[in-house]
DNA sequence: ATAATAAGTTTATTTTATAAACCACTTTAC
DNA sequence: GTAAAGTGGTTTATAAAATAAACTTATTAT
């Protein structure tokens, strides 16, 4: 009747951010943060768990002399958020309208 | 950018009952735990919240002489549902196939 | 009468989300 | 230079939530 809900991406900020990273190329933690309105402490353990996931990768460098932290999405969190989708449409009556 | 998702219906087991509820008259407590697959006492908790929020109404009657609670989906519940839809489209392109 | 089952509720536990506090470094002001 | 304030995060502690286990009350079967 209805499929399981992936729990990790069942979470506002984390559907956030997987959603953010879906429509660029990468995002740093700044530019997340902003988007999102994440508090910083909160959007780095949500980082850390997509990361640990699998579902982003993220590459630490530098903007000039200040640290960067990039984040990217990989293929198995494309198609986690896919399944996500698809799921959640077991729930919900989706129209585009 | 990414539009709040209201916490009470940003559950799995919540919004599989309002989703149930959407699509029926009314549904007592022992179909919606075999539609969801959830435990009596989870579904007691999740169904209490839904209720104290005024996004269903619960009547408790008898079937035969077992008890029977009912449960309707109220207008308040709906509008809360659409909403909640309208601001997971925030999140995700929602196409219809 | 006793045992098993049904329909829930209450309470306790585990998990999760979130914010507060902190750390390392950089820039700005004196 | 050095102190103060700001940037980019991480770690730790707290609050909230989901979930299951234990319990209650009544019913049916033996």
């Amino acid at each position: 009747m209805f499929k399981e809900l992936n729990p990790l991406l069942h979470s506002e900020l984390r559907l956030g951010i997987m959603s953010l990273l879906l429509s660029v190329e990468d995002a740093d933690f700044v530019y997340i943060r902003e988007q999102t309105g994440a508090t910083a402490g909160n959007l780095s353990v949500q980082i850390d768990k997509l990361s640990k996931a699998g579902y982003i990768e993220i590459e630490k460098t530098y903007k000039g002399k200040m640290p960067c932290t990039l984040c990217k999405i990989t293929p198995e969190g494309v198609k986690a958020f896919e399944q996500y989708v698809d799921a959640l449409k077991s729930y919900i009556p989706f129209k585009d309208e």
